[in-house]
DNA sequence: TATATTTAAGACAATTAACTCTTAAATAAG
DNA sequence: CTTATTTAAGAGTTAATTGTCTTAAATATA
C-alpha cells in the first residue's frame, strides 16, 4: 500500500474539514460518523496533525478540530508527511541505506522520476482548492459514496 | 513503504538470480547470505515464486534456486504482484472501494498517472536485461554495497 | 456550581507483517 | 545403504499497525 490507513483516514478527515467554514469547529465524533472512521482512532490521527499545527482543536460542548491557516494552505503531501513521515519521499525504493547517484540500486534513476510523479500528485493543490473543486465535481469521500459537500 | 519488505527482498533475490548463469541452482543459504536476508524468511518468499513459476527448486545437495524461463523474461511488475498482490495497481488511492471514473475521489485521476509511472518504473525491462545493465554498471544491491557482480 | 459534551492521553487488544525454528522430504555422494 | 545437504511446510514468535476502551481535562450551558 502506498500511504498506511492512517494516513488515508488523514488525507479524508482534511479534505472533509477543508470543505468547511474557516471559523467552526467540527467535532470529531462528526467527521467519524460522515466517513466511516473509527472514532478514536481518527481522534489520535488529527492529534498528530494539531501537534503540527495543520489544525486546532477547542475542547468542550460546541468543540471539535478546524485546519489552521498553514493546514488550508497545506498540501495533501504535508499531511502525508505528518502523518507518515519522509521515508517514502528520501528512502531507496529496495530499501538499500547506502543507495545514491554514486552507487545507485538497480531502480535507482527511474525511482526518481516515479517518487516525483508521487509528490507531484500530493502537492498539486492546497486543501481549499482541493475541497473547491470537490464541491464542484461532488468527488467521493467515503466508500458508499454517501458523502454530501455542502 | 511503497513495497514491502518481503516484496523487497523478492526482487533483490530474482535481480541476484538473474545475474547469475541460467543452468546454475544457487543455494538459498548463499543468497541469504550475499543479499544479508534471513535465511527461513527469504525460503518463504522465494517459495511464493515457484509457486508462481517464475522460479524453480532443485533438493539435496548442489541444490538451490533458479530463475525459469518466464523468470527471466519477467518483469519486477511480475514478481511485485506475485508476492504482494495485484492491490496497489488496482485500488483507490484513499482505499476508497466504490472509486471509479464514475464516481472518483479527488485523486482518482492523478492517482492513474502516478500509478502507470510506479507501474512503468517496474515493467521497463525485464529481469535478464536488469541483470546485464547490473553487470555493466556495478549496481547497488546491498547496504553496504559489497555486492560482486561476476 | 453542577452537568453534559468534547478533546487529550495512555493503556489495552486485535490483526497483520516480519522473522525464527523444527521436522519432513528429496537427493547427491561416500 | 547411510550420511550430509538442501528445499518444503508449517508452527511459533516478535514487532508494527490498527483499533478499542477508560479516565482526565477543558468548557459551554443551565
Amino acid at each position: 500500500m502506498l500511504l498506511s490507513k492512517s494516513c488515508v483516514y488523514g488525507l479524508r478527515a482534511s479534505i472533509y474539514l477543508a470543505s468547511k467554514s474557516k471559523e467552526e469547529f467540527i467535532s470529531i465524533k462528526e467527521m467519524s460518523g460522515t466517513l466511516d472512521i473509527s472514532f478514536h482512532f481518527l481522534t489520535k490521527i488529527l492529534q498528530q496533525l494539531t501537534a503540527e499545527s495543520l489544525m486546532e482543536s477547542y475542547k468542550g460542548p460546541k468543540g471539535g478540530i478546524r485546519l489552521t491557516t498553514k493546514g488550508r494552505d497545506a498540501t495533501l503531501l504535508d499531511m502525508v508527511i505528518a502523518i507518515d513521515g519522509p521515508e517514502l519521499f528520501t528512502q531507496c525504493a529496495l530499501g538499500l541505506p547506502g543507495c545514491g547517484s554514486a552507487a545507485p540500486c538497480p531502480l535507482h534513476e527511474s525511482w526518481i522520476d516515479t517518487r516525483a510523479s508521487i509528490q507531484g500528485m500530493l502537492e498539486r493543490t492546497t486543501l481549499s482548492e482541493i475541497a473547491k473543486e470537490g464541491k464542484q465535481n461532488k468527488f467521493r469521500l467515503m466508500a458508499d459514496g454517501s458523502f454530501n459537500w455542502n
